[in-house]
DNA sequence: CCCTTTCGATACAGCGATGTATCGAATACA
DNA sequence: TGTATTCGATACATCGCTGTATCGAAAGGG
């Protein structure tokens, strides 16, 4: 019930941040699904009247987290993306995209949390789907100024962007198994560089 | 404390599957972490004790039902991958094995459900990690006996199960979303085609 | 066919989490 | 600084789920 605009706000949204930020350590900690409203107030040193004051519920205080963490890391790649002034350097932006994609393993274990939630709520999937489909046409947008030629098998700039999508998310998987980050991306490294250019990569081993 | 072999197992043996496969389709509709023991036992048709008397916690049953199925479906995988008498032919067997994956939503949720608990335990990563890793040897052995060569970059055969996997995870996490297997199948074929071969596939287009 | 053993249903105690209603304290604005 | 308003803490009632203990019934062995 705000009129027209609420009158108190600075303690409102430390508190709201607050939460946020518990509530992202809690869920990565023990997944959501296993988090109690509780324990996020404790985490955050408030209580459960401050957690309603905010949120009417779990779903809605994950979402918010999940869309807020995720248009972070949006941006980032859209920065590791950023042309030069001849077009788009490939192998370069592969390394800078590398580099930056893969490096929290919490946001990793949130992220795939609100996958299989999405998966199961149509509405929560839709606006995954959403998000995905930005990022992946940003993707393509810079892929269609390459200056080498893609390779023809995927079907265009559109193909090669779902291409780099799916070799992320594959390489996310064992990533969240096995935890070794440094691995993750040498080997999401190989896998670009193997699925946008006609083959001159840097083989090097994989153990394990 | 079963007297060296217990004296009944048929009814029991009974149950345990019916609760299993209550549960598999439980898990599926809710989520692990959603679902409650009372769920369960309701759908099967049983009581808690019957629960009880068959599984020590929700985790142990849920470690079983995974067992179980994912021993099947790597049955299925390893048949698909059959060679013919000079070794594989692999775009057959990209064909043979993209039409026996990504069949069953339900089961894709199970499993990434699977994931995300496992990524968190580290017991039940290492047990899961195994499997991964015997699924990819079995890959990486047949692919040693392909026709044609394997392009470099990818760093071998090994590598080359390692980029099998990375492909189907993440066309599972697209999967997921949208629901459309048979999107899902040609586009893995396409990613497996131009990740095995050095550049002769069959590029249709891709919307969404 | 009876008898022993095992299985699964029922009853019980207790915990923990939820959501609401109320009240004191902090905050913005005049 | 005074005051109206908002925010968040506390208290309360309730519910659902868990795990155990007990008991009747089914099932296999002799």
């Amino acid at each position: 019930m705000q009129a027209t605009t609420g009158r108190v706000t600075r303690r409102r949204a430390r508190t709201r941040a607050n939460l946020l930020d518990a509530a992202f350590a809690v869920f990565a900690a023990k997944g959501f699904g296993h988090v109690s409203i509780e324990e996020i107030c404790d985490a955050a040193g408030y209580s459960r009247g401050a957690f309603y004051s905010n949120f009417s519920s779990l779903d809605e205080l994950f979402f918010a987290l999940y869309e807020e963490r995720a248009d972070l890391i949006a941006d980032q790649v859209a920065g590791a993306l950023a042309l030069d002034r001849e077009g788009l350097d490939v192998p370069a932006a592969v390394d800078r995209v590398t580099d930056v994609l893969l490096l929290d393993h919490d946001w990793l274990l949130v992220k795939t949390d609100f996958l299989v939630h999405a998966a199961r709520d149509p509405e929560v999937a839709r606006s995954l789907l959403r998000h995905r489909a930005r990022l992946r046409q940003a993707i393509a947008d810079r892929l269609a100024r390459a200056h080498t030629p893609l390779p023809a098998v995927l079907g265009g700039t559109d193909g090669a962007a779902r291409a780099v999508v799916a070799a992320y998310d594959g390489v996310t998987v064992q990533l969240l198994l096995d935890r070794d980050a440094a691995r993750a991306r040498t080997w999401l490294k190989h896998l670009l560089t193997a699925l946008l250019t006609d083959g001159s990569g840097t083989p090097d081993h994989a153990r394990n």
